[in-house]
DNA sequence: AGAGATCATGCAACAGAAGTGCATTTAATG
DNA sequence: CATTAAATGCACTTCTGTTGCATGATCTCT
């Protein structure tokens, strides 16, 4: 068994030849990536896989999905100590206006916010846009 | 003329029928409508028309986009002094889980986040989500 | 190992949102 | 009123997300 192997069944997911493409190829990446991203990567991919596979992999913990501002979803694998099933990891995202890219920072986390008593606050999004670190230097 | 139109000349949108019925249909709101949302009040609007205002909208600061996390754009009318042309009027949003909708939180704003300075911050989207003050009364 | 159950995948198809091109109508200007 | 510019309506396309169903792969239990 290998290290990925064992990540996925540690998360109760059956470590198939596909989904262990997918999740290679998202830990290649430094970079939240959509469904089109991977479909793209491999040619041979199904889309519906890899959609389900997307749902199994967040369901399990095993990638957050992100939401950019792109109104298209985005996943990232969720580093060791992640907390994202219980809502209890707000780390925010960057948005790169000028190459589309998405990244997780995980170390700045979402401050508390003050609402009124009438909210329940359950969950936080927050997106930081702009330029990103590689395409900034040029 | 009335307050409506002299609104919408003010910021150099020609202050046709339509206009100002889509205008008058959001401020009768007090939360934030999707264009399906407008198509739906009337029945002889065209999705064109209405996708393609919301957008005048939008470019003349009458209108701010929001990005909920449902992966469908809300509008909202901007309040005065409502700065986003600019991203300086970066005020939260709150989607409710359980109703849906999606509502401004003017006077809450987003706290400065300190990056890492290879970031080029221009602007920020902050949604917390939950169960709204309707919804949580019952 | 084999039978049966369970899960993953592939294929087809659909729904909804976003967006574009073009012709026509409506409104502004001289 | 004639000309010009802008707004609207219609048709159509693209893309993302989603579901149903049949088939293939994998696990379990004896």
């Amino acid at each position: 068994m290998t290290e990925v192997e064992k990540t996925l069944d540690n998360k109760s997911v059956r470590p198939t030849a596909m989904r262990i493409l997918i999740y290679k190829f998202m830990a290649s990446k430094n970079t939240a990536v959509a469904l089109t991203d991977i479909e793209n990567a491999f040619e041979k991919a199904e889309r519906t896989t890899l959609y389900r596979t997307l749902k199994t992999f967040e369901e399990k913990g095993i990638v957050h999905q992100i939401d950019d501002g792109t109104n298209i979803s985005k996943f990232a694998l969720c580093q060791p100590g992640c907390n994202c099933e219980i809502d209890q990891d707000l780390h925010l995202h960057f948005h790169c206006s000028h190459c589309d890219k998405t990244v997780c920072l995980t170390e700045h986390k979402i401050p508390h916010i003050n609402l009124p008593a009438v909210y329940i606050a359950e969950d936080a999004n927050l997106v930081i846009k702009g330029i990103c670190d590689s395409c900034s230097d040029h």
